[in-house]
DNA sequence: TGATTAACGCAAATAGTTTGCATTAAGAGG
DNA sequence: CCTCTTAATGCAAACTATTTGCGTTAATCA
């Protein structure tokens, strides 16, 4: 999707859901629509010097409120990036070494999150899917050492 | 396995680490082996009156490095429980409305974390793996409101 | 059983997040 | 456009969560 035709998306819909479309709020969309992997809170909020970290917190907070954030368990900590109402629905296979992230979008991933959660007498409603690895470059890379808490990766 | 087993099992591989065997780490062993879902460090503290919290933070992380516990990116917060070394593979079912946790264990999972990671030229080395949804009981209460955050989730 | 030193408990520092309130600006109505 | 209403912002300060420093205790090993 082109980024002005999911920007005017992202407004359509949170003005739909009542809120006020602002400056802070436009670059938080702009933000996350570039990253090419889900942010931390920390990351946005340097990424947008202008706003005082306060109101990107506030913002976060509303947008994810009204659904057009995500929240991604990635890397062991909560992350955020648009939601499949802006971005198709997809999965992320991390690089343990370097950090790099790859999309993988699956359809046997949904179908099997639906069964097994059947299994055990649940209605599946969402799932949350992630590989961890090395990519092809770190692998061929000699002195390439592991990262030893994911969570310490940037 | 039966606790006497898993608890020896524990012992050993942590002095193999190096790590001493103290009773703060053995009331984690038992507090994350006795509960039936991953544990925010908070919770695991709580049960653990008798040790002082740093303690349980620096033992946890002990643990953690050493390889005995792992982190489970669960209802968007990180969360402790026993590695696989002492507990098999597996993944969870969490339930929106009352919290409700079931282990699922299903080897398509590592199989498809296999391919799908090879397909963008990863070498997997891990998966996660999540379904949210509602469980049986929940589905069949009426009145019953769906949880808004999955990290409010008790 | 004693020596060594990892782990512990406590106090205090740091970091991360939330709240209260006065000010600013988005956007609805005229 | 201009004006009014009030959501959103910026800043200060309160909280909460986590980490660090250091003297004391107790787990291991000889």
């Amino acid at each position: 999707m082109q980024i002005a035709s999911a920007q005017l998306q992202f407004e359509k819909e949170a003005s739909r859901a009542g809120l006020r479309v602002t400056k802070t709020r436009q670059s938080i969309f702009s933000v996350l629509f570039k990253a090419e992997r889900p942010l931390q809170i920390a990351e946005i909020v340097k990424k947008i010097p202008d706003a005082h970290f306060v109101s990107v917190y506030r913002s976060v907070d509303a947008l994810y409120g009204a659904g057009l954030l995500k929240q991604v368990p990635y890397g062991f900590k909560a992350r955020f990036e648009l939601s499949d109402k802006l971005m198709p629905h997809h999965h992320h296979a991390t690089c343990e070494i370097c950090g790099a992230v790859s999309e993988i979008n699956d359809k046997k991933i949904e179908k099997i999150a639906k069964e097994l959660g059947e299994d055990v007498g649940f209605t599946s409603t969402s799932h949350h899917f992630e590989v961890y690895g090395v990519c092809r470059g770190c692998r061929t890379v000699p002195g390439a050492v592991k990262v030893t808490t994911p969570s310490q990766t940037h």
